[in-house]
DNA sequence: GATGAATGAGGATTCATTCAT
DNA sequence: GATGAATGAATCCTCATTCAT
């Protein structure tokens, strides 16, 4: 629960006026709880960020692996827009969150955790390209997801709200990039 | 002189620690100045990063209009390569860097003349692409820049120094979205 | 007892050294709590000097109501001197920093509270002036604060410590500016 | 010239926003010098405003002199009014910088040359009031000066530009302090 | 566990003064 | 003499973190 309400504020916070506006104090105010309620469940301020982030992208491994698992059978060409739309469902949710949390991730000293959920989205997306007998699978993964949160976070920044158009432009330069 | 040491000074900075490293004592060591002369040159810390994005905005649109000039004549399929050539020459010059300001760029509240520039790049696009009669030409223009400066992105965090492979990848990613 | 112990730093401080003197630093020290505690009381170094120009303009309304009311039934003659004792109680309490006070009461932005005390002050001395029949009271009660004041300040500044005499002058002066 | 540029700049600008906004650059380029030729001329700000402090006693003394050498027959009754008329003609030709002067009289370190004047304008003040008999002339001298600066002050302070009618109210004080 | 007052290092900014040209 | 860029000590203020209750 107070977990929950400081993660909640601080994302919040992030949405509202961004990574210079986050604060403790403000944070826990938000939350309703206190500064030392807030030390009790987080060792540091970058630990309240970095969970943000490592839920996210956790959502994103949940979010592809069930659009892979529902995928599995058909040829390339038809997955391609449903797992655009699967990499895309967090900015879906919260497009000003998902920017905000994007860029601080570059900043962040690394994360055990969410280096790992990094790399089993990295792995889902390699291997499937793989199998799929595409050339250099790594670095087209690599583009792919750089192209796809390029794109969606440009939009997000542009104050789009219903991605449903940005993943059909989004599938169309992957389907291009792929030779599709 | 003390400007453009103070502009080296920040960008070196940047480079190696981000951006919760960079602060005005620093920058004036580094810079081989006194705090005293940075405030001379600059109305605050922002001001400094802000300079380094107009410069690097201005050399973007320059690069572009160089290469968009040599370019007129040919028919849209020859020109994509060489003009996201252009785009990304400055993750070429400094990639690490680039990929700072761009990170930076977001937070930074309204500067008058970086938005002229972003402006004048977007117009540049945006007529390009009018007249070779690409369909919706604002959305490809945006479109083609997010992809690209994604994809540079994610491959200056990479690592990468040498960007003419990554040239290429994007290029057929563009033309993909172009129907090329 | 944190704000009480800021209070009387700064009040010290004003008293041997003057404004130039007063940082929140040193405030905080003389107080033996760290600058940090002295901002979440106070939210700038003005704050700390307007509270206590407030405290001594409180002070001095309370003498003043407390000698009117004793005084109610008496003849205005009878009533200058008491009156003139009260609106320099403050003077005799804590002489160089009244003058300290007062000194910087000018420079100071209006303050709500401050300068509510010294209306409900001038409303007291207007409306006993008017009582009294005294030919435009308003002016008679601004100058006699003046006098009052002025000479209070001058004997104070002059290193005088028993009021008494002081408040004895000041009578003859302004029982002739009253024509008594 | 320059000095003269200098003084005037001082004065407007304490007149405008008081000694916080005094400082030695806006007063250079105010007064449309450089700041090295304002310390060519003046050793500190401090001394900028000692000499405009210093000019406004020497003005009153000259003001107290020539009103004294032309009263000198009278009988004191009637030396009151037109020697307050004096004390005060500073107060008519500037308000707001005399004020903002003799607010900053208090805080400035002893300075041997004005210190000089005030003691000839104390002396003329004594040896008046002893040539006419006053008792204890000192401390009358004193509290005269004190009532006098104090009033034509807070008239100042509260927008007054025509002194004539407050020389007569501080007059009716002075007769009244003096018993006449 | 929760609280929130207290801490103090860190960092932004100002401005009197100097001095090379 | 005049200039004004450069200096850096001084000062304000913030905020992550601690810890006594």
């Amino acid at each position: 629960m107070t977990v929950e309400a400081i993660l909640e504020a601080a994302a919040r916070i992030l949405e509202a006026d961004g990574m210079s506006a986050l604060n403790t104090n403000l944070v826990a105010q938000t939350a309703g709880v206190s500064v030392g309620s807030l030390y009790q469940y987080f060792p540091s301020k970058e630990a309240i960020v970095a969970e943000l982030i490592r839920q996210m992208r956790a959502e994103m491994l949940l979010d592809l692996e069930t659009a892979a698992a529902q995928l599995a059978d058909l040829p390339l060409a038809e997955q391609v827009e449903p797992l655009i739309r699967a990499s895309v469902a967090h900015h879906q949710r919260r497009p000003v969150l998902a920017v905000a949390l994007e860029g601080l991730e570059t900043d962040l000293p690394m994360q055990q955790e969410i280096d790992a959920l990094k790399g089993r989205i990295a792995t889902l997306l390699v291997e499937l390209l793989t199998r799929h007998k595409v050339t250099d699978p790594a670095t087209a993964a690599f583009d792919l997801a750089a192209m796809t949160s390029g794109m969606a976070n440009a939009a997000a920044r542009g104050g789009v709200t219903d991605f449903e158009p940005v993943v059909r432009r989004i599938t169309r330069a992957a389907q291009g990039y792929l030779g599709i």
